[in-house]
This record gives structure tokens, sequence and C-alpha cells, in this order.
DNA sequence: TCTATTTAGTTGCATTTGTGACGATCTTTT
DNA sequence: AAAAGATCGTCACAAATGCAACTAAATAGA
């Protein structure tokens, strides 16, 4: 498992043991897993999946709402609401006291792709959690709750 | 922190509790701290940096090689090598034996950086871990293990 | 009230990434 | 030993991403 090292005067770095390294990895193959889920079932891509799931959460947000809550890009979210609207799940909405904003809100069809996709979240982290065991599932939250309050406040 | 959730029929799913999406954001913020680290200092991308990396753990690795360590796609290594050629931080060298491989090792000069970016990434750690407590890095670190443990075994 | 600044969302452009095809070389099969 | 297949690395092309400029609309300042 531990491959020959540079015989060399400084600490050397052993990219498998380093935490971004690691990290990164990690969140590519958990997260390729279950993308490819929904990849496959609906052609979805992960900007227009966090933007449903984040429609479907709290049923009407503005475009830059949806951005923030999730950490995409404006333009990001931009494209992934053009394409799920041309999907007919989503629908906007003009807001007419400031008529800069659209109030993005599912239709009928776009709740219910959310309903399916949803479960499967739900399905997937179940098994996640039961493959991982009692015990890792929870040193994971833990670990994610450590780091995120960590980036949370800045620097 | 609750957010309102939509009154609908099915398990609401609650992305900010969603491990996948935990650990891309957590990934991202915690990568891009460091990354701009080695961006700003040496004008290096994030394949540039695996590759010297695994280079310089490893000593000499044909591309394939350092694809599959790193967990790279042939072309960014291609690409990544490319641009460490130019920087004459790495040199090829033909493998007489199969002469379609090449054995890729970093120079004197590709060696000088790879020590000052391994002490950079051992300092950021460092950092990252007191930030944390000891609590919370002990359980990032075992977190990632039942993960790497769950999908490194097919499925 | 008129101007300057800020904000919401979109678009064009440059950069980055992945895909597929390719030439070269090696391996396997027949 | 000839043909078929696999592997190494690269390139051309297409898709995805980020950045900066932009329009439209709202707000703040003079």
């Amino acid at each position: 498992m531990t491959g020959k090292q540079n015989e060399e005067a400084a600490p050397p770095l052993v990219l498998e043991d380093f935490i971004p390294y690691r990290l990164n990895k990690a969140a590519e193959a958990i997260s390729r897993r279950f993308a490819s889920q929904y990849r496959d079932e609906y052609g979805l891509t992960r900007p227009e999946w966090r933007t449903l799931a984040t429609l479907g959460q709290f049923g009407a947000l503005s475009a830059t709402a949806i951005g923030a809550h999730s950490s995409m890009h404006k333009t990001k979210v931009s494209r992934a609401v053009f394409s799920l609207e041309q999907r007919h799940w989503l629908k906007r909405k003009r807001d007419e006291a400031d008529r800069r904003t659209e109030h993005l809100e599912l239709t009928p069809a776009g709740r219910k792709a959310y309903q399916l996709l949803a479960t499967m979240a739900h399905n997937y982290e179940t098994e996640l959690f039961a493959r991982l065991g009692e015990r890792g599932a929870k040193e994971l939250k833990a670990g994610l709750s450590a780091l995120e309050a960590y980036y949370r406040q800045g620097r």
C-alpha cells in the first residue's frame, strides 16, 4: 500500500494522507455515484439537480437565493433554471414589487420529479450510512460539521 | 437554521444535511484555500500540483500511473505533464523496453519546487487540524477512512 | 428630481474539462 | 508470422464552467 518514497531532505508529503486530497476524492466518488442515478434516469446535470432540490425544499425562490443556498454561481443557476423551464418543471413569476426579480416555482411535473429524486436521495444516503456503519457515519457527520464550522466563519 | 419546508406528501430532502452535498461543499472550500496558495505563488493549476505531488512522492512514474494514483483523467495528466515540462520541472524518458511509455521524473528545479510546496501543504494541514481541534480532526479522519473503505471496494 | 450606485439575471468570450479518434507500439490469437 | 486486439499518450472537437460586460430595474445621494 505504501509506495517507495523519495529519499530527499524535507518532509515527504503522502498524498493519500493529505486531507484536501482525500476530501476531494471522497466527494468526487460519493457524488458521482449519486449523480449517475439522476443523470441516467432523468438526464439531469448537477446544477439542475441542485436547483430542483432547492426549489423542492423551499417552494419558491429567486435565482439569487437558489445560488446562495446551494453555493452555485449566478450563471450556473441561470442556465439550470433555463433548462428546467424547458422541461416544464418550473415556471417563473415576475415579482411585481421588484420587477428585476423572478420567483421560481416547480410545476406539478417538477414537483413529481422532485419527489422521486428526493426519495432516491434518501435511499442513497440510507444505504451509504448502512455501509459506513453506525460509527463511521457518526464520525463522518461530526467531521463534516467541524469542517463547516471552520470555513463558515471566514478564514 | 431550518428553513420552512414544502408541505408535500413525501420525505422532504434537506440539502444542507445531504452527505454528497456537504462533502462536495467542504472539499471545494478546503481545496480552494490551499489551491489559492500554489496558484498565487507558482501559478500552478490543480492538475499540475497533483502531478507534481505524485512525482515528488514516488520519484518516477508513467503518465498512466500518475492518473491512476491521483484519480485524474488521461488528458488532464497529459496536459499537466506538458506544462510542467515547459517549466523544466520534469523530464521524460522513453522506456526502451516498451516504447509507448514514458517515465516522468522531476528535475532538480522540480524537486526544489516540490519541497517548498510540500512544506506549504504540511503547514496548511497543521493549521487546519489546529482549527478543527483534536476531536474534530480525529473524527474527520475517521469519517474519511470509513468512506474510503466503502468506495474503495467496488459498489 | 436627476445622477450615481447597487442589484437581478442573461449573454459572449475565454478557459477548462471530458470524449472519441488517432498513430504508435506491444500482446495475444490463430 | 500475420492479424486482431489492447495500451500509451496526444490531439481535435464538444460541453461545461467562470469571468466580465451588459440590460433592466431599484435605491441612495445630491
